[in-house]
DNA sequence: GCTGGTATGTTCGGTACCGAACATACACTC
DNA sequence: GAGTGTATGTTCGGTACCGAACATACCAGC
């Protein structure tokens, strides 16, 4: 296991020396349960958070009530790009999907880093820019995959932001993500203990067979994947 | 009708005169005729396009061909935010979708006078804030609305980025965007056509009632025009 | 004015998911 | 160890879209 530190996160980690002195002496160690709201539609957010342990959903929350999940950040990420993109707020909601701490920064102060250009600003464009094509393939899976597929791909991507194998996690609140009844998860997640990938009860999802949902998950997620893994410096070893 | 220069782009028209100097010597017009493909999926495109009067579909083609909308620019925006974001290249394709013109900028030219920071920094990232949006809200339509709220809202996004009310497009083609069968787009237009909202023959669509396809388009289309609006500087007067 | 190609229209069986209602079962509290 | 709340399991009718097959109809060119 890696040291709780502010490290742990990737886009932390990868700042140069210099950079590295300015931001941790103002890095702010947070606690995010699972279900807190860090920023919502609309709404100017403080700070930006730098995700360490914990995973936070990008969700869309509709005028009737229903949601859809935008996109996934971890410990490879950064929730808040709207303040560092000159936009100041968007249209969904961040919302922590799988409980743990993170790193928090004051947004003016990340805004007037990024606008010095050099390494911060290369670096948060380039996490921008996987996480636009996170956002679009989510797009193009919600079009053409079948629930078996993307529930496989929504495990994938959370578990590569998790250490270990286990999610704390209930059907209802990944119907939530994923913009579908709980019952529907339920009959897909029935067939994958079945199939012998995962293991489950009461909210904890233990991944078994991580190649065997590689295999079952659609295209989308390899494709991110590989996006992920061009445009951001090496992960840390896990 | 607005003179066909390359300020009837709004980015372009947006330019301090002290950028404008710079830029517009370079800037090349070129015609961009209905399925041309500006860039390919992981290809660095070598320009950056500034549409006039065409609509370009950023398109992710599937391994097995079908097709899927991300994101659709027309005057308003830019194709090739890859080439200032850092990445390069995308996992889609970028295809012209109602032909017109459009003008072109040397890639490396854009970059380094974004990489200036300033105007131009913050109006591409402003910019890119709204394609995000745009995308994230493809993903919520398509999870949650039916073929013909996205078959409206597409519609009305094309609409948008005309001047008069005709589209170009055969229903073939919509498919291809909206990622459904041909035979499921003709349905839904029958029926528009049938409700006297729209007139079609051969490739030739005629918005007859736009507010009639606003009311019956979901909120996706309000909340992406919303965030353009509120993102990007005020629009040249049709 | 006939022909070939493209665009649009229609039908039909199949399926994946929805919405609702209800059943079970585990885990914590007292 | 009984009771309560939350999580999961199951069923059923309905519907939106798929995939395939086929019909019509417009336009261009000869």
């Amino acid at each position: 296991m890696i040291a709780a530190g502010p490290r742990q996160n990737q886009l932390l980690a990868s700042l140069p020396d210099a950079e590295w002195t300015r931001w941790s002496p103002l890095l702010e160690r947070v606690d995010m349960p699972l279900g807190s709201v860090l920023y919502e539609a609309g709404v100017t957010l403080p700070c930006v958070y730098f995700p360490a342990t914990s995973i936070v959903s990008l969700l869309y929350v509709m005028e009737d009530g229903a949601s859809a999940e935008i996109a996934v950040v971890g410990h490879e990420g950064v929730v808040g790009i709207s303040r560092f993109m000159g936009g100041e707020s968007t249209p969904s909601r961040g919302v922590v999907q799988s409980a743990g701490c993170g790193w928090r920064l004051d947004a003016e102060f990340v805004k007037a880093e990024f606008n010095r250009g050099g390494p911060v600003l290369h670096l948060l464009l380039r996490y921008t820019q996987a996480l636009i094509t996170q956002t679009a393939q989510t797009a193009v899976c919600n079009r053409h995959h079948s629930l078996d597929q993307q529930l496989c791909r929504w495990l994938l991507l959370s578990l590569d932001r998790l250490e270990g194998c286990e999610l704390v996690m209930t059907q209802e609140l990944i119907g939530k993500m994923l913009g579908v009844r709980r019952e529907a998860v339920t009959e897909r997640a029935v067939n994958l203990q079945k199939a012998g990938l995962i293991r489950y009860s009461r909210g904890h999802i233990t991944v078994l067979d991580r190649a065997g949902l590689e295999s079952r998950a659609c295209e989308c997620y390899a494709v991110v994947k590989r996006e992920y893994d061009r445009l951001l410096p090496a992960r840390l070893a896990a």
